[in-house]
Formats: C-alpha cells, structure tokens, sequence
DNA sequence: GCAAAAGTGTTATACGTACACCCATGA
DNA sequence: TCATGGGTGTACGTATAACACTTTTGC
C-alpha cells in the first residue's frame, strides 16, 4: 500500500434518510454524541469499514444508528471532500440518498443519543442548522428526490407495500410543494407501464368509496416523464 | 487525526471526458505506465493531494495527463470504492464527467505515455477494454451525458463558442445515435428559453444558404424538456 | 338520502410531427 | 440556374388540463 507514498483519507458515508410524515416532507437526523458539533443535528452515517463496500456501509450506519432496516430505496447522492469539511482531518463522505415509508415513531438505534425525523423546509432555510457541511447535503438531496419524481416510480418507495393513488397524489404534493388534480393524476399514474400494479384490494374508507390498492410496479423508468405542472392558479 | 483509529483510504479522482469528433461520440484515455494494468488504457486521474479539493484535482490531472486545460463542463459523476477495485490496496475513486469541443490531435501531456481519443461504442461493448472499473464508469458517464441533453444546454458544451444549430444537431445525432428532424430540431433550441442566443454573425458555408451563429445562452435547465424522439421510420 | 372521496367522460386547447415551401449562397 | 443546406409555414393528429359527472361507500 502507499499509506507513505500519498496522501491519507478517512472515507465516510452519510445517510440522507427522506419520508413524508403528517403531510410534511421529513428527513431522518441524528443528534452528534461528540465533538465537532456535539449537541447539534447530523445525518446517520460513519467510518467505511477497510473491506466495506460503501453501499453496505450506508446501510450499516443507517440501520446503527436510527433503526431504520431496509429504505425502500438507497442509492449513492455525491461526494463532499472540501479539505476543511471536518476540523479533525481530511475526510471525504460518500453521501447516500435513502427513502423509507413512514415508519412510526419508533426510530433510535445504539450508537447515537436520538435519532427522529424533521421537516426539511426549515433545514433548507438555515444552511447553519446542520453539522459539518450536512446543510449543503441535504439540498442536494432533496433536489435529487424532487426530480426523480418526474421519470422513476420513486414516489412508491414513500408510501407502504399496498397503497391508494391519492395516498402517492399526495407524495407529489407534499414534496412538490402544489396540489394536482386528483382525476388526471389518477390516469396518470395508471396509465404509465410499470409504474403501478392492481393488487385487487381495497383500502377502508372512513368515508367516501373506497380506492383501489395498488402495489408497485417493475419498471425503473417512466415513460413518458410525468409532466405534472399543477392545477392552473 | 485518526489514521491509527480508522480505515485508511487512498482518494483519486478519474476524469470521463467526453467529445464529438468525426460523427463520432469519443472518449478520452490514455495508456498506463506502470503496473497495475500496464500498457492499458484508463481515464486520465490521479491521488488527490492533500489540501487540494475533489474538482480542482479532477483538473489538473485532466490537465497533467491530456493538455486538456478548460472542459466547458466538469461535475461529479459518481464514487467507486468496492473493496478490491485497485489490487494495491483500498482506493476510492470520485469520478468526474467532462465535455469537451472537438480540439484536434494535439492531446497528450507530460505524465502519462500517451493519450487519445477513442470512439465510445467498441468501448460499451468490451466491459475488460479499460484499465480497473473503469468500464462501468464510462458506462455510467455515457448514460449521463445522454440523459442531461434532454433537459440542459449540454449540447452546447460539445461545441465551439460560436455554432449553427446544425452543428448543435449532429451533437444529439451522433450521441443519441438517431436522426432528427432540422426544421423541428431549430424552432424547439431557438424557442427553448435561454439555450442559445444569437450572434448575429453567419457561419461560412461552402454550399448552401450560410446559418447563423449562436452563442450558449443562460439557461442551466430546459423547459420544457427537449422531447426528441427522432424521426419515424 | 346526503356527504365525501374514487374514478370516468368530455372537450377546448396546446403541442409535436411531418413535410411543403421559401431563402441565400457557391459553382 | 441549379444544387444545397438553412430556415419558416402549416395541417393534422395526439396529448392533456379543466371540470362535469358517475360510482361507491359511511352515517
């Protein structure tokens, strides 16, 4: 190895962990146990293991950390390794975008103080509320969630196993931040190959007809994008 | 520091630096010196220094080992760090996705034996044609460049400063590898807000009515998507 | 029956494709 | 004046936003 030869990193990876809760888009966040920034809020994430892959690490860190065992979704984000990013060293994190469905309260794992969810628009606000360069991460991850949205069936991976189209109508418009309209996004959805499947079964309907359930469908892409713009003001 | 508490990573950046030459969607490589991989051809890359940050080392090593010194675009691509991906010992790499305009033969800077531009197609097809992983990343920067045509001034990058909206054309021709429409494919880039201005000067035309110039406009996003589907058969 | 939510039908409009056609130049 | 590529006009078909309407439940 050339640990003599060339510069030494220390290689972590960070969770950012998204769900809709209450009608409100939330992001998974730990409270820091240790200095730097001890007391404040970070993503779940950790030191890559030497015979780690990274994708397992982030698993590894999420499950650690917050409980939270399988996201629907886990894939890579981008790479933040500004020297001057953590004042213990040069450290570069791999950080990872997650999506789980609402899982309950019952988030908290071993290693950190307090894992829980919070709403992400008043993170965005304030780009000091997060640890290290956690606020920039969080943008970006929200952007990359936004628009995956558009052109993959990510918005299943918000909501359970069995799911109503208004309960998915209702991911896009928390997360997009406008209100559709509840027919057209109905044919929509249907309508695109892959995206969803009937599963013959209907949803209890304190009032109103019930809505058929829906499980998700196998395709990774939506064709064509779903070009929701939103009811005309 | 804690080189002695955790996993200690080498970090390298690699560069899939792309262009149009020829009608051909090419890519730039060069051939390795030293073992491991010898006399095989590689991205142009290298160790990260230690106070150096990811996009500036992406290009000087761009720079060292092409003479390539301004791409008109350079982000971040994706990370690869399976464990074993270098048999030296455990590397990272952040890899970095470049356009650059057609710049003639002259390539080949003072670090590496040679470099050059290759054709992208016989490259897709032979995963083991690349030095490491290195044919899964030009995979992956491949379907990159691909898919932000659609919805970016990327095209334009490909290009010179000043270009016809032919010229613009062939980029999405040869790179989506179909034939599109001229008189569709100039009102939609001219119609797209902030894709292209115009110069007011005209390109020389050896025959044929000569085309106007135009310059990159503004715009980091198109709206609509450009939504071209090529010619039917 | 009535309210409420799911889901379908209908229509005016917008948009995209295809292609006819005109324009400006070199030979 | 002919050939060639640049660029515009336009008709027709498809997609879709808006919203009226029907369906199916709980109370």
């Amino acid at each position: 190895m050339y640990t003599s030869e060339y510069p030494i990193f220390a290689v972590t990876v960070d969770v950012v962990c998204l769900t809709v809760r209450d009608h409100t888009f939330q992001v998974l966040l730990v409270e820091r146990g240790e200095e730097p920034f001890a007391g404040r809020l970070a993503f779940p994430g950790g030191f890559v293991g030497i015979d780690e892959d990274l994708e397992t690490a982030a698993h590894r860190e999420l499950m650690e950390e917050t409980g939270v065992e399988a996201p629907r979704f886990l894939d890579q984000l981008r790479t933040y390794g500004d020297p001057g990013r953590d004042p213990r060293g040069r450290t570069v994190t791999v950080a990872h975008l997650a999506i789980a469905p609402d899982l309950g309260e019952a988030v908290g794992g071993s290693d950190a103080a307090a894992a829980d969810w919070h709403p992400v628009e008043p993170l965005l606000a304030d780009p000091d509320a997060l640890a290290f360069d956690h606020g920039t991460i969080l943008a970006d991850g929200v952007e990359r969630a936004r628009s995956r949205l558009e052109w993959t069936p990510l918005a299943a991976d918000f909501v359970g196993p069995a799911f109503t189209i208004a309960e998915l109508r209702q991911v896009y418009e928390v997360i997009w931040g406008l209100e559709l309209d509840p027919a057209n996004f109905h044919r929509k959805v249907t309508g695109a190959r892959g995206f969803v499947e009937e599963t013959g079964r209907t949803a209890d309907s304190s009032r109103g007809r019930p809505a058929q359930l829906y499980r998700r469908g196998r395709a990774e892409r939506i064709h064509p994008p779903l070009n929701l713009w939103g009811r005309r003001p």
